[in-house]
DNA sequence: TTCGGGCCCCAAATCGTTTTGCTAGAGTAC
DNA sequence: GTACTCTAGCAAAACGATTTGGGGCCCGAA
């Protein structure tokens, strides 16, 4: 089969607000008051101007109007990777937080690697979207943003940053940490360990155990705190560790849900009972918690609700309906409990 | 602290590209030129507006540049949820395919209502999206695209769509299926059932169960032929109506991993031995099916290959370099075995 | 009759690029 | 000196909307 008739000048050029306006009988002004309801036009006029775009199938170019009034209706989303489901989460709850006011969502993979996080910031924002959500890590705040006039509002999820228009939502790791500590000092577990995150990262996670375990007067022994990298290998080997001790814990707190689960690997290739012999805590509640077996006792790190608030936060600004200083909204972690410990 | 100082007329206007030109003594269309390389520019003069953009921090616009060339650099990514891991890894596939190309993703969440696909659809095109990948579940061939001259190059993945611009990916769910089909004949399972799809979704892998059973010479009655909605409890539900039979089954087959792990629920609350009293096979691979216990046996869905494909073909039209009739492309869905099966 | 004031609508500038001709000048060849 | 070809750069017209300062027209009041 041929491609197309060879001759195919036919293609209808695009029909933009020129061609309503003429077929109408009015000017392109006219139309696009219509359209944006910014001046009365008569009904009629109204009527008319209606009938000719439905009748040429008229839509509006996005780009245009972007180019006029530096809007794009366009958020950015900037994460480390999208495939994370705390990050998918989040960034649907951003979504649907949005969306009924007309704002789309860019997605941004930033593999947790500075430059790209750098690259993609200059990318959205040459791109004109209207807010960014940062929530690439940890490493948000170390970012350099130039000193450019940016009045782009920012929020960073998890962490603050330096910017007189950047909001920040960080979940409550501390007393949510503290929360899991005092639930397993409270069920009588009385060697009680922890997997913490790799070093400098998820210190107030460390920070509630340690609270928790002063509150109940625990002592925990420097060898009972070990430390993996975030992943379910991670969370193995350490717990192997754990598990080799003279004295090896009764109940382990794990600073993510993905290390808790691969501590319950050992525990069934060791052949313990969990949580007779064992409890294990996990952290973030993501959907594997309850996949695993037995199902974990985790603290839930509302990625949702992040990300909706986020959401809002930024709907304010781009509003003007807020337009002060940065602020600060802290979301609670609350411990769910569940078949491991 | 107040807001700043109250006559902030100071904002520096953004800089443009006729900023640049002043400053290095040329035009704008030198610049232009030097940013573009479509026209040489000595190298005096190159040196010198490089200079310029570099003392002034000039970024170009892209929405300028998009209203001119047309083009938004800008691909849209719908999805029925991307809070599923799978459609989580697809977008993560074409996000990372279409990267080095300068192209960026925008993601919408349908949750599979065709009122918000056909919403989402006009959204990008009129937002300029270059290319659009249409992955929302298998509902994409009843969209009406209209009879607009799209000229915007679209990607089905799944199911194939009557548009000549528009390209298809499709996992080969029957081959897949009847591999694992074959693969519980060959371990010598009796009585095989399996967990299909809702009614009129998931056809292929029936279809690839029935011809492995055939193929095996195994009759499979009508009763061992059971529907789930694709859910873990629609799974577990589907699976205690099978277990509740006369004559229940010693494998079976669910047509994806989440109704799998429904039915490895009833297996653990029955305290039946996984594979030893019951054989559990999934379709798909997504993360969970390592997290569950026993490991789960299944057919692999290549999220990422889908996306990744779809992004090179993508990438191949907007190019220019192929712009014939619709392709299609299927991709292998090999069987990976676990400790389900 | 004139003036003031609503009501509708339009012309033209603008947003920041890219893309065409086009031209001035410099270098050859005759 | 003429004719021709390059080279390197410029002016101006797009691209498709929004925005703003007017300006007819009509009506009622002075």
């Amino acid at each position: 089969m041929l491609p197309d008739s060879p001759d195919e000048r036919s293609r209808p050029a695009r029909v933009t607000i020129a061609h309503v306006a003429s077929r109408a009988g009015v000017s392109p002004t006219t139309v696009s008051h219509v359209l944006s309801g910014k001046r009365v036009v008569s009904a009629s006029t109204r009527r008319t101007v209606m009938d000719a775009i439905s009748d040429l199938g008229y839509r509006p170019n996005y780009v245009a109007r972007g180019l006029r009034t530096r809007q794009s209706h366009m958020l950015a989303v900037v994460v480390p990777d999208i495939t994370n489901p705390f990050y998918a989460v989040l960034t649907r709850g951003l979504a649907d937080a949005v969306d009924a006011s007309g704002y789309g969502t860019y997605v941004c993979n930033t593999d947790g690697r500075h430059d790209r996080e750098r690259k993609f910031f200059e990318d959205v924002m040459d791109r004109g979207a209207d807010g960014i959500v940062f929530a690439s890590g940890e490493t948000a705040s170390e970012i350099t943003f130039g000193q450019a006039d940016y009045d782009t509002p920012i929020i960073c999820i998890g962490d603050h940053l330096e910017h007189p228009l950047c909001d920040a939502v960080i979940p409550d790791d501390e007393a949510g940490s503290q929360a899991a500590g005092a639930f397993l000092a409270k069920r009588g577990y009385r060697r009680i360990g922890m997997i913490q995150g790799p070093p400098k990262y998820g210190a107030e996670r460390t920070a509630g155990f340690r609270s928790a375990m002063r509150g109940a007067k625990r002592k925990v022994p420097a060898k009972l705190l070990v430390r993996g990298d975030w992943t379910r290998k991670g969370g193995y080997q350490a717990m192997k560790s754990l598990m080799a001790l003279p004295e090896p814990p009764d109940a382990v707190f794990c600073a993510n849900d993905l290390m808790a689960i691969g501590a319950l690997d050992v525990a069934h290739e060791l052949g313990l009972e969990v949580p007779a012999d064992l409890a294990i805590v996990g952290f973030d509640d993501v959907d594997a918690a309850t996949i695993a077996w037995p199902t974990l006792t985790t603290v839930r790190n509302p990625a949702y609700e992040a990300g909706s608030t986020a959401g809002d936060l930024l709907l304010g600004r781009m509003s003007g309906r807020y337009s002060g200083e940065g602020r600060t909204v802290v979301l609670p972690c609350p411990l769910v409990t569940r078949g491991s410990a």
